[in-house]
DNA sequence: TGATATTAAGTTAACGTTAACATCACACTA
DNA sequence: TAGTGTGATGTTAACGTTAACTTAATATCA
């Protein structure tokens, strides 16, 4: 398309007169300039409609102002709470957000970290899962002293901060809630066995009923076998659905299921009262995340909380510190705690 | 934070005695340039971690391959659909996507266009929702011939194509589906009587009515009054509960409820098992946007799906048109077609 | 064998901005 | 009246890259 070039600062300077320099001053209100000087040139951007070029101011000042924020899928309410929250924290101290997304595949982590260094961020937040390639380059960016931080990550470096919530606690205690309730067949719908090497969530579960001396049955684990190229990444009402009617079909059912998040717990609920089954009366069911539609499910489901905001506003804290900061800051690893809410999916 | 200073071209010239060119050319594959060097090259840019700078190479270039995606809130399934479409159809051809968030603030709006802007930017989407400032922001911008495109955002220009769901017609069917079902009594949920100047569905609603003689009941119209800086813009399943409620206290009750959207129409639902009465039965649902929720519902959620997906792709493909073309493209303005899901929440 | 390509570099001058310094006029002070 | 301050500009040289041009060596061919 045919653009005609944009007024620069040379135009505007040259179209009244002055100097390139008086102009910039004039736009960034920085030294003396004398109001008559100020109001041609104010009249003059308005008439040329001009507007700095960011690149350039950039890479003059050596700083953008700007934060990026590595998401995977942002279609759940993880991605969701954490980048509003982050970009509250941002933009109160001036600095401006951009998202990018990456469908969980290593090549998009890669591709999205390398196009935000590429356009001169002054951090960077990671939210999307660890992989291999992804985490090499992302070490690679941390050696070069550029700001990092990981949000629910399993992802160490020397200086690079990390915040997670604490899955495993979460899936411990959600699990023994229902332990707590008498159950003793307890299955766990959203992934599969294999997953027990990197799903937190899981790993609790597993513990739980250890602790407890309750043997582990893999045909009550069940769910999609995760990989890293899955789309979403995020576990749905329709695997929840599935992984139910499953469950639902083992001569021997399981009498609670603790689901690896919300939308599968409703995925699962849905199956639940197909068969006719009444909840929590013949299968009791907790979720995980504890978001807007726990409160609105029939019953209202038991669930664990992950502070997702409280991750996002560290999250933002973090990166402006090191940012910030002249002198070096040693490395944060905060891992924050879950809570059981408790409601009629469990207890009726 | 100490941040030793990144390694330029130069640097890496200067350390195995060549010229910075040679150095660009090995990075970016182009020109000629021995084996021997290249390889000399190559091994240079790893020890010292190179990068090339992005914004003294775009400011060179003059473009940046990267296109600024701008969402209202994006805890909603309509963002975050339109966002991977149009993710997907950017990295098909080579563009970074980057998203900023306004939560539907006349001035948030502005500081994302402005950032992008800032950034440079190939071209612009914007599905945030109309306001005044932002209008007038966003054809100044247009107006530098920047590629602009809005999503399901009430904004003309010369030259911004534009693209939305024909909401109106949706809320018309929907509407009209009840109407043949034999309900008289049709509640709209969402929105109030106000809002009927901006808001298409309940235009739809309105005129389905009109045209089959039922009249309107402005206690039948409830939802929060909304304004420009309502978060989230989207509206809840709290909405929806309390609407529900709301209207299960009146009088004369409606036997039936078109929601807004589909998560207003689960909260909806919610109210109505929670009063002991029946779906559809005693009161028949209909929801909007058709969200993998809907099928998970108890029962299934009648719906009108609106293509998400194709609005994104559409949104890019008219972008990449604008920034590819280099002839002036005519404007475009596509208004698509939604689609009645007719599940059991309102026909047993 | 000279003419013409091809390969492999180097040089120069931007892209648009701003930090740092330089200049000059004028006012004020001692 | 010289000395100092300060207000209002201008000048220069980067920031890190690359397009466009130049140079020079070597290869190819009639």
């Amino acid at each position: 398309m045919v653009r005609k070039k944009p007024a620069t600062l040379s135009d505007i300077a040259a179209k009244i007169g002055v100097a390139p320099m008086t102009v910039s001053r004039v736009v960034n209100s920085t030294g003396y300039v004398s109001d008559r000087t100020r109001e041609r040139v104010m009249r003059a951007v308005t008439e040329m409609n001009y507007r700095p070029n960011g690149l350039a101011r950039n890479l003059k000042r050596q700083r953008t102002e700007t934060v990026g924020l590595v998401l995977g899928d942002i279609s759940n309410p993880y991605s969701t709470e954490i980048a509003n929250a982050v970009r509250e924290g941002l933009t109160a101290r001036g600095f401006n957000l951009f998202i990018c997304i990456s469908e969980h595949s290593a090549k998009e982590d890669i591709a999205a970290f390398d196009s935000l260094v590429d356009h001169n961020v002054d951090g960077i937040i990671v939210a999307t899962r660890s992989n291999k390639e992804g985490d090499e380059r992302l070490a690679r960016i941390a050696d070069r002293n550029i700001p990092v931080v990981v949000v629910g990550r399993d992802f160490h470096h020397d200086h690079v901060d990390s915040i997670a919530a604490d899955n495993f606690a979460g899936g411990f205690d959600a699990t023994q809630h229902l332990i707590d309730l008498g159950h003793k067949r307890i299955a766990f719908i959203g992934a599969s066995f294999d997953n027990r090497g990197s799903l937190k969530r899981l790993q609790g579960y597993l513990a739980a009923l250890t602790e407890h001396d309750i043997p582990v049955d893999e045909r009550l684990i069940t769910g999609r076998k995760e990989t890293i190229s899955d789309v979403p990444g995020y576990s749905t009402e329709k695997i929840g659905y599935e992984g139910m009617k499953r469950l639902l079909s083992l001569p021997k059912r399981p009498t609670a299921v603790f689901a690896r998040n919300d939308f599968t717990a409703v995925g699962a609920m849905t199956a639940i009262k197909e068969a006719g089954l009444s909840i929590p009366k013949d299968i009791a069911v907790v979720g995980f995340d504890d978001t807007p539609l726990a409160l609105h499910t029939l019953p209202p489901l038991t669930t664990v909380r992950q502070p997702m905001r409280l991750q996002g506003q560290l999250a933002a804290e973090l990166l402006l510190r090191r940012i910030t900061n002249v002198e070096p800051v040693d490395v944060e690893e905060r891992i924050l705690e879950c809570e059981l809410i408790v409601r009629q999916s469990t207890v009726a």
